[in-house]
DNA sequence: ACAACCTCCTGGGGGC
DNA sequence: TGCCCCCAGGAGGTTG
Protein backbone atom coordinates (compact mmCIF):
# COMPACT_ATOMS: atom_id res chain seq x y z
CA UNK A 1 0.00 0.00 0.00
CA UNK A 2 2.62 2.78 1.13
CA UNK A 3 4.52 4.00 -1.71
CA UNK A 4 7.27 6.28 -1.49
CA UNK A 5 5.49 9.17 -0.82
CA UNK A 6 3.05 7.42 1.98
CA UNK A 7 6.77 6.37 3.47
CA UNK A 8 8.32 9.72 3.40
CA UNK A 9 5.20 11.43 4.91
CA UNK A 10 5.06 8.63 7.93
CA UNK A 11 9.40 9.37 7.77
CA UNK A 12 8.79 12.97 8.70
CA UNK A 13 6.14 12.82 10.53
CA UNK A 14 8.69 10.39 12.83
CA UNK A 15 11.68 12.30 12.54
CA UNK A 16 10.84 15.06 15.53
CA UNK A 17 9.54 12.55 18.24
CA UNK A 18 12.53 10.24 17.36
CA UNK A 19 15.93 11.90 15.82
CA UNK A 20 17.68 12.47 19.05
CA UNK A 21 15.75 10.77 21.78
CA UNK A 22 16.23 7.51 23.31
CA UNK A 23 14.45 4.53 23.26
CA UNK A 24 13.40 3.86 26.65
CA UNK A 25 10.83 1.01 26.27
CA UNK A 26 10.29 -1.21 23.39
CA UNK A 27 7.93 -4.26 23.65
CA UNK A 28 6.57 -6.51 20.93
CA UNK A 29 3.35 -8.49 21.22
CA UNK A 30 3.90 -11.09 18.67
CA UNK A 31 6.77 -13.27 17.48
CA UNK A 32 6.44 -12.37 13.96
CA UNK A 33 4.88 -9.48 11.57
CA UNK A 34 5.31 -11.05 7.85
CA UNK A 35 8.84 -12.72 9.02
CA UNK A 36 10.13 -13.13 12.65
CA UNK A 37 11.53 -10.60 14.62
CA UNK A 38 15.33 -10.21 15.15
CA UNK A 39 16.35 -12.60 18.07
CA UNK A 40 16.25 -10.15 21.07
CA UNK A 41 14.77 -6.93 18.69
CA UNK A 42 12.76 -5.46 21.54
CA UNK A 43 15.96 -5.86 23.89
CA UNK A 44 18.28 -4.40 21.40
CA UNK A 45 16.41 -0.96 20.57
CA UNK A 46 16.02 -0.62 24.59
CA UNK A 47 18.54 2.10 25.40
CA UNK A 48 19.88 2.99 22.09
CA UNK A 49 19.89 6.59 20.60
CA UNK A 50 17.94 7.27 17.32
CA UNK A 51 20.26 8.74 15.25
CA UNK A 52 18.39 9.52 12.15
CA UNK A 53 15.16 8.50 10.55
CA UNK A 54 15.90 7.95 6.76
CA UNK A 55 14.11 6.42 3.81
CA UNK A 56 15.17 3.92 1.09
CA UNK A 57 12.37 3.38 -1.39
CA UNK A 58 9.61 2.23 0.79
CA UNK A 59 11.85 1.40 3.74
CA UNK A 60 12.17 3.37 6.79
CA UNK A 61 15.43 3.47 8.37
CA UNK A 62 16.19 4.25 11.86
CA UNK A 63 20.08 4.38 12.80
CA UNK A 64 21.16 3.97 16.03
CA UNK A 65 23.72 4.81 17.96
CA UNK A 66 25.48 1.11 17.95
CA UNK A 67 26.04 1.31 14.51
CA UNK A 68 22.66 -0.72 13.85
CA UNK A 69 19.79 0.03 11.78
CA UNK A 70 16.41 -0.72 12.75
CA UNK A 71 14.70 -1.30 9.20
CA UNK A 72 10.61 -0.90 8.46
CA UNK A 73 8.46 -1.95 5.73
CA UNK A 74 4.84 -0.69 6.17
CA UNK A 75 4.22 -3.90 3.22
CA UNK A 76 0.53 -3.04 2.39
CA UNK A 77 -1.33 -2.15 6.05
CA UNK A 78 1.34 -0.63 8.33
CA UNK A 79 1.19 2.56 9.90
CA UNK A 80 3.04 4.07 12.71
CA UNK A 81 1.12 6.45 15.46
CA UNK A 82 2.56 8.99 18.12
CA UNK A 83 0.54 8.71 21.17
CA UNK A 84 0.44 11.85 23.78
CA UNK A 85 -1.91 14.33 24.62
CA UNK A 86 -2.18 17.77 22.56
CA UNK A 87 -1.26 20.72 24.57
CA UNK A 88 -0.11 23.21 22.28
CA UNK A 89 0.40 23.50 18.80
CA UNK A 90 3.18 21.50 17.63
CA UNK A 91 2.93 19.15 20.37
CA UNK A 92 2.06 14.96 19.35
CA UNK A 93 -1.29 13.85 19.05
CA UNK A 94 -2.67 10.82 18.27
CA UNK A 95 -6.52 11.17 16.00
CA UNK A 96 -8.09 7.98 15.48
CA UNK A 97 -7.86 4.96 17.73
CA UNK A 98 -6.03 1.57 15.69
CA UNK A 99 -7.28 -1.72 16.46
CA UNK A 100 -5.17 -2.89 19.46
CA UNK A 101 -5.70 -6.16 18.40
CA UNK A 102 -3.65 -5.06 15.48
CA UNK A 103 -1.15 -2.99 17.38
CA UNK A 104 2.38 -5.11 17.29
CA UNK A 105 4.73 -3.39 18.44
CA UNK A 106 4.91 -0.39 21.13
CA UNK A 107 7.72 1.87 21.64
CA UNK A 108 8.48 4.86 24.25
CA UNK A 109 10.92 7.21 24.08
CA UNK A 110 12.83 9.58 27.30
CA UNK A 111 10.35 12.26 26.40
CA UNK A 112 7.77 10.21 27.30
CA UNK A 113 6.06 9.87 23.77
CA UNK A 114 4.76 6.56 23.00
CA UNK A 115 4.78 4.94 19.81
CA UNK A 116 3.02 2.14 17.92
CA UNK A 117 3.18 -0.13 15.42
CA UNK A 118 -0.59 -1.21 13.75
CA UNK A 119 -0.01 -3.49 10.69
CA UNK A 120 -3.75 -5.82 10.22
CA UNK A 121 -2.62 -7.66 7.44
CA UNK A 122 0.97 -7.77 8.78
CA UNK A 123 2.44 -8.14 5.02
CA UNK A 124 4.81 -5.47 6.96
CA UNK A 125 8.17 -6.26 8.28
CA UNK A 126 11.25 -4.98 10.93
CA UNK A 127 14.97 -6.14 11.02
CA UNK A 128 17.44 -4.52 12.75
CA UNK A 129 20.91 -5.22 11.09
CA UNK A 130 24.60 -3.57 11.01
CA UNK A 131 24.49 -0.21 9.18
CA UNK A 132 27.97 -1.39 7.27
CA UNK A 133 25.94 -4.27 5.79
CA UNK A 134 22.99 -2.35 4.47
CA UNK A 135 24.35 -2.01 1.23
CA UNK A 136 24.70 -5.82 0.70
CA UNK A 137 21.58 -6.65 2.36
CA UNK A 138 19.19 -8.52 0.17
CA UNK A 139 16.56 -5.86 0.55
CA UNK A 140 18.63 -3.03 -0.67
CA UNK A 141 22.25 -4.79 -2.82
CA UNK A 142 20.52 -4.49 -6.40
CA UNK A 143 17.93 -1.89 -5.82
CA UNK A 144 17.66 0.83 -8.18
CA UNK A 145 17.81 4.63 -7.98
CA UNK A 146 15.41 6.72 -6.10
CA UNK A 147 13.26 8.26 -8.33
CA UNK A 148 13.35 12.14 -6.72
CA UNK A 149 17.67 11.23 -6.58
CA UNK A 150 19.90 12.58 -8.81
CA UNK A 151 20.60 9.36 -10.13
CA UNK A 152 17.28 9.15 -11.78
CA UNK A 153 17.29 10.99 -15.02
CA UNK A 154 16.33 10.12 -18.88
CA UNK A 155 19.56 8.55 -20.08
CA UNK A 156 19.61 6.26 -17.02
CA UNK A 157 16.20 5.36 -17.87
CA UNK A 158 17.07 4.96 -21.39
CA UNK A 159 19.52 2.45 -20.27
CA UNK A 160 17.37 0.74 -17.68
CA UNK A 161 14.37 0.08 -20.38
CA UNK A 162 17.13 -1.20 -23.29
CA UNK A 163 15.94 -4.42 -24.76
CA UNK A 164 13.54 -5.17 -21.80
CA UNK A 165 10.19 -6.78 -23.91
CA UNK A 166 8.39 -6.41 -20.53
CA UNK A 167 5.66 -3.64 -20.57
CA UNK A 168 6.00 -0.23 -19.30
CA UNK A 169 3.58 -0.53 -16.11
CA UNK A 170 5.30 -3.79 -15.09
CA UNK A 171 9.22 -2.53 -15.82
CA UNK A 172 8.28 0.80 -13.35
CA UNK A 173 7.21 -1.36 -10.81
CA UNK A 174 10.36 -3.35 -10.48
CA UNK A 175 12.31 -1.95 -7.59
CA UNK A 176 15.57 -3.13 -9.30
CA UNK A 177 14.89 -0.43 -11.90
CA UNK A 178 13.28 2.68 -10.07
CA UNK A 179 12.95 2.04 -6.69
CA UNK A 180 9.65 2.97 -4.60
CA UNK A 181 6.90 3.37 -6.67
CA UNK A 182 4.36 1.46 -6.56
CA UNK A 183 0.81 0.45 -8.53
CA UNK A 184 -1.21 4.15 -7.92
CA UNK A 185 1.63 6.25 -9.06
CA UNK A 186 3.10 4.17 -11.65
CA UNK A 187 0.00 4.59 -13.07
CA UNK A 188 -0.65 8.67 -12.50
CA UNK A 189 2.98 9.08 -13.89
CA UNK A 190 1.90 6.87 -17.33
CA UNK A 191 -0.78 8.79 -17.81
CA UNK A 192 0.42 12.46 -17.27
CA UNK A 193 3.41 11.61 -19.39
CA UNK A 194 0.81 10.07 -22.03
CA UNK A 195 2.09 6.50 -22.39
CA UNK A 196 0.32 3.22 -22.70
CA UNK A 197 0.83 1.21 -19.41
CA UNK A 198 1.16 -2.16 -21.68
CA UNK A 199 3.75 -0.43 -24.40
CA UNK A 200 6.91 -2.32 -24.61
CA UNK A 201 9.35 -0.75 -22.51
CA UNK A 202 12.79 -0.86 -24.71
CA UNK A 203 10.74 1.02 -27.40
CA UNK A 204 9.49 4.02 -26.06
CA UNK A 205 11.56 6.63 -27.38
CA UNK A 206 14.07 9.54 -25.76
CA UNK A 207 11.73 12.69 -25.26
CA UNK A 208 8.69 9.93 -24.11
CA UNK A 209 11.19 8.71 -22.15
CA UNK A 210 12.11 12.28 -20.90
CA UNK A 211 8.45 13.28 -20.43
CA UNK A 212 7.83 10.01 -18.09
CA UNK A 213 11.01 11.29 -15.78
CA UNK A 214 9.62 14.02 -15.29
CA UNK A 215 5.84 13.09 -14.83
CA UNK A 216 7.05 10.35 -12.28
CA UNK A 217 9.18 12.86 -10.25
CA UNK A 218 6.00 15.90 -10.13
CA UNK A 219 3.15 13.22 -9.36
CA UNK A 220 5.61 11.78 -6.42
CA UNK A 221 6.42 15.31 -5.29
CA UNK A 222 3.00 16.57 -5.28
CA UNK A 223 1.62 13.80 -3.51
CA UNK A 224 4.09 14.00 -0.97
CA UNK A 225 3.25 17.86 -0.89
CA UNK A 226 -0.60 16.26 0.23
CA UNK A 227 0.57 13.86 2.78
CA UNK A 228 0.30 10.80 0.67
CA UNK A 229 -3.02 8.85 -1.05
CA UNK A 230 -5.18 7.29 1.48
CA UNK A 231 -7.35 4.55 0.07
CA UNK A 232 -8.41 2.96 3.63
CA UNK A 233 -5.89 2.57 6.22
CA UNK A 234 -3.08 4.52 5.64
CA UNK A 235 -2.60 7.26 7.40
CA UNK A 236 -0.02 9.67 9.11
CA UNK A 237 1.40 9.66 12.69
CA UNK A 238 -1.17 11.82 13.87
CA UNK A 239 -3.49 10.11 12.30
CA UNK A 240 -4.30 12.67 9.38
CA UNK A 241 -5.49 11.23 6.36
CA UNK A 242 -3.32 12.08 2.72
CA UNK A 243 -4.80 14.04 0.35
CA UNK A 244 -3.32 13.13 -2.99
CA UNK A 245 -6.45 10.63 -3.37
CA UNK A 246 -8.63 13.25 -4.37
CA UNK A 247 -5.97 14.28 -7.44
CA UNK A 248 -6.11 10.85 -9.07
CA UNK A 249 -6.61 11.15 -12.23
CA UNK A 250 -6.81 7.69 -13.36
CA UNK A 251 -6.35 5.46 -10.37
CA UNK A 252 -9.71 3.85 -9.66
CA UNK A 253 -11.78 6.30 -11.71
CA UNK A 254 -12.67 3.67 -14.44
CA UNK A 255 -15.40 5.25 -17.23
CA UNK A 256 -14.65 8.39 -16.18
CA UNK A 257 -14.60 11.44 -18.63
CA UNK A 258 -10.48 11.93 -18.69
CA UNK A 259 -8.75 14.46 -17.07
CA UNK A 260 -6.66 16.11 -19.46
CA UNK A 261 -7.53 19.24 -21.00
CA UNK A 262 -9.56 18.81 -24.43
CA UNK A 263 -9.46 14.66 -24.18
CA UNK A 264 -12.57 13.34 -24.58
CA UNK A 265 -11.46 10.10 -23.51
CA UNK A 266 -12.84 7.15 -20.90
CA UNK A 267 -10.62 5.84 -18.14
CA UNK A 268 -10.75 2.17 -19.14
CA UNK A 269 -9.28 -0.23 -16.36
CA UNK A 270 -7.05 -3.47 -17.30
CA UNK A 271 -5.52 -5.72 -14.92
CA UNK A 272 -1.89 -6.31 -15.92
CA UNK A 273 0.52 -9.01 -14.14
CA UNK A 274 -2.00 -9.35 -11.42
CA UNK A 275 -2.73 -5.38 -10.85
CA UNK A 276 -5.16 -3.23 -11.84
CA UNK A 277 -3.67 -0.74 -14.67
CA UNK A 278 -6.33 2.50 -15.34
CA UNK A 279 -5.66 4.66 -18.61
CA UNK A 280 -7.33 6.71 -21.12
CA UNK A 281 -6.89 5.03 -24.37
CA UNK A 282 -7.28 8.37 -26.18
CA UNK A 283 -4.54 10.36 -24.90
CA UNK A 284 -1.83 7.38 -23.60
CA UNK A 285 -0.59 5.79 -26.43
C1' DA B 1 13.82 -12.92 -20.07
C1' DC B 2 9.31 -12.64 -19.18
C1' DA B 3 4.27 -13.36 -18.33
C1' DA B 4 1.13 -15.26 -15.44
C1' DC B 5 0.11 -17.14 -11.63
C1' DC B 6 0.44 -17.87 -6.33
C1' DT B 7 1.52 -16.77 -1.35
C1' DC B 8 1.40 -14.22 3.07
C1' DC B 9 -3.21 -11.70 5.98
C1' DT B 10 -7.37 -9.00 7.22
C1' DG B 11 -11.15 -5.88 6.36
C1' DG B 12 -14.27 -3.24 3.57
C1' DG B 13 -17.56 -2.88 0.02
C1' DG B 14 -20.78 -4.47 -3.45
C1' DG B 15 -24.18 -7.65 -4.91
C1' DC B 16 -27.79 -10.73 -3.98
C1' DT C 1 -29.88 -7.72 7.83
C1' DG C 2 -26.56 -11.10 6.50
C1' DC C 3 -23.44 -13.55 3.88
C1' DC C 4 -20.22 -14.44 0.32
C1' DC C 5 -17.15 -13.07 -3.01
C1' DC C 6 -13.97 -9.87 -4.76
C1' DC C 7 -10.74 -6.48 -4.13
C1' DA C 8 -6.76 -3.85 -2.07
C1' DG C 9 -1.01 0.20 -1.56
C1' DG C 10 3.97 -4.96 -1.63
C1' DA C 11 7.07 -8.23 -2.96
C1' DG C 12 9.07 -12.63 -3.30
C1' DG C 13 8.43 -16.94 -5.26
C1' DT C 14 7.32 -20.70 -8.90
C1' DT C 15 6.03 -22.40 -13.40
C1' DG C 16 6.09 -22.75 -18.20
Amino acid sequence: MPELPEVETVRRGLAPALEGRAIRRARTKRPDLRFPFPERFAARLEGRRVEAITRRAKYLLARLDDGNVWITHLGMTGRFSILGAKRQPGDFYYAEPTNPAHTHVVLETDAGVVLEFNDPRRFGYMDLIAESALADHAWFARMGPEPLGNAFHTPYLKAAFAGKKTSVKAALLDQRVVAGLGNIYVVEALHRAGIAPNNEAGRISAPRLEKLTQAIRAVLEEAIAAGGSTLSDYAGVDGAQGGFQHRFRVYDQEGAACAAPGCKGRIMRAVQGGRSSFWCPKCQR
